[in-house]
DNA sequence: GATGGACATGAGAGCGCTCTCACGAGCATT
DNA sequence: AATGCTCGTGAGAGCGCTCTCATGTCCATC
């Protein structure tokens, strides 16, 4: 079994070597006689074919990279970024790729990792996770000319192809959910104030506001980072303020700020209406189920790796983008049910 | 600086590719004032050898694959996975070596992924998530004689190497300190009962109570996921039969235990103590900040790692295990501070 | 029967490295 | 001076594939 080679399966077969990559790699003009005698010896032996040498001889190593700059430290605190993995990881069993995963605590990491990831012969492709202004990675890549496909916005995007989904539009639905059901004093719990994600959620929570004549004000807005503790913290500094809704950007958050209210006997949605984003499973699990913004998280991750495909098979230029869409998802925490009872 | 290759850096170095590629792996026998003319080619020009004329070369890919089976789900509700992760990627990180993510989702994406795993010339070896019965891909990735490190015992560990931390130790630590601070009825929530982790734990659990005069009561037993949300459950079905201190095993069941506990207005650790197993970050940042066992998550994804490099270069036989520490973390959800404080 | 095209297969030149071997220079040993 | 080292370098044979090109066969066409 050792050192079993595509010219064993001629012999045993035989062919011509030539023939029997044929028949792997699924190109026409082979008799289906040969394919078939070919295929069974295949079977037969349960050959493979050397990934080293066929990366080198086709030039495609049919393996893309996952990279985690060091900006995306959320990576631990909050489990929409495993779910995307996953998401990813089927994009790529989908498409019989291998993914190699890159991540980078600090600035050190990223400058030792760089080679490896840009090194001729390795990848076919990367994909760059970010939303972060100075992202050290993404510039170095993008423009060793690796193809890339940038996952959320990218703080300057020019040339640059991405995948997000519509976070401003996302935003204006949650917040005007909130609007709809009569809500007043609406505030929000921000991520970390430089990411594009958070920025554009803010827009949108902006944007609705406005849209429905009321002043937006920065009082009613605290920053927090993704994680379950910031939420947690957050929700104080938002409460004398008197808010009697929330909306969280990401649901981890709120179940953060839930769990402040609840130690403190405010009542959800009684007291303090909350919306997160996300829809991680989580959402449906609380005491309270959280009403959320659901984001097709494991589509994201496979349409991300075909748009990646996509480039690599016919150039990266022009840049291409896709913007997903959200779903507003009804539960419990914003009172939406109740009042429909009411009425 | 498309297509640049060794013998392009030997015409500039005016040397022959031998020598070039000598220096590049840092081969003796290279006379100094030559390697130093390389090492300037190679800087100025950006030079990365090609990865997969290396690999076919040298029989060597530099490369790693990390492999969930079906049965890590947890990757998902349970941060501790990610962690793991992380720790893995540093040890590649130091080791100059690249890692391969596998992650299957059901046994069809196993048998869809293990003929790529296997694909010679791919990887050097693999780490793979186990603790349940039927592990299919462990099954088959260790008879293929691909380097193989075990993370967490197998169920079956004949002759398989792997490493883990010391859970029955682990567990008995946590009870016996339950014990010490003299808790009478001591409950736990358990993790899958098919795992071995959880096994362990469990056993750990007992012999505690048995070294204390005690007996084990199968009703003061719970079982959970290692999800929060099980948690939460596992502690419903525990609190009838009056426990005064629990064993979680797992920080993030821990949080799902007390945010039912704290919910329905007991008070921790008054009420009712209770102890996690882990030490991830939110263990901190609670209300009542978690008693834990600590585990070095990210020295044993490093030391997974080194293990499997071992492996490789060394030959896999005889089989290598490696047995992690613990250390039990006091903090407030136990009442051993108060108790020392009152003394 | 001569011509040409479609199709199946074989031949063999790479892909960009590593690694063993051969070779020659320089030095110490007899 | 002859011999044997060590050491630095060049030569070139692979590693196991892919892919273009050449060749041969079969059949339709005039």
């Amino acid at each position: 079994m050792e050192k079993f080679t595509l010219e064993d399966v001629a012999k045993l077969a035989g062919v011509h070597r030539s023939t029997v990559s044929r028949v792997i790699n699924d190109s026409p003009n082979v008799s289906p006689q040969v394919r078939k005698r070919v295929q069974k010896v295949i079977q037969s032996t349960g050959y493979q074919p050397n990934a080293a040498a066929r990366s080198l001889a086709s030039q495609r190593s049919y393996m893309i990279g996952l990279v985690l700059p060091r900006s995306v430290s959320s990576f631990f605190t909050d489990p929409f970024f495993p779910h995307l993995t996953q998401g990813i990881a089927f994009g790529c069993n989908n498409n019989n790729l291998s993914l190699s995963l890159f991540l980078a605590g600090n600035r050190e990491d990223e400058e030792k990792i760089l080679p490896r990831i840009a090194r001729r012969g390795f990848l076919d492709g990367v994909l760059i996770q970010s939303g972060r202004p100075d992202e050290f990675l993404i510039d170095r890549l993008t423009k060793s000319n690796i193809p890339s496909v940038i996952i959320g916005r990218p703080f300057l995007s020019d040339g640059l192809s991405f995948i997000d989904i519509d976070n401003v539009n996302a935003a204006i639905k949650a917040t005007q959910h909130l609007i709809d059901l009569g809500y007043q004093r609406i505030a929000t719990i921000t991520g970390n104030h430089d990411s594009t994600v958070s920025m554009d959620r803010l827009e949108g929570y902006k944007k609705a506001l406005n849209a429905a004549g009321r002043e937006f004000n920065p009082e009613m807005v605290a920053e927090g980072d993704f994680s379950e503790a910031s939420g947690y913290q957050a929700v104080k500094l938002l409460l004398p303020m008197k808010p009697d809704a929330i909306v969280a950007q990401s649901d981890i958050m709120a179940v953060g700020a839930m769990r402040w209210m609840q130690e403190i006997g405010l009542s959800i949605p009684e007291d303090v209406a909350i919306i997160g984003f996300d829809d991680i499973p989580v959402a449906r699990q609380l005491n309270v189920q959280l009403t959320t913004i659901r984001q097709p998280i494991t589509r994201f991750g496979i349409k991300a790796v075909e748009l990646l495909i996509d480039l690599i098979e016919n150039g990266t230029k022009p840049a291409r983008r896709i913007i997903l869409d959200t779903e507003l998802v009804i539960r419990d925490s914003c009172g939406a049910k109740k009042i429909r009872v009411e009425v």
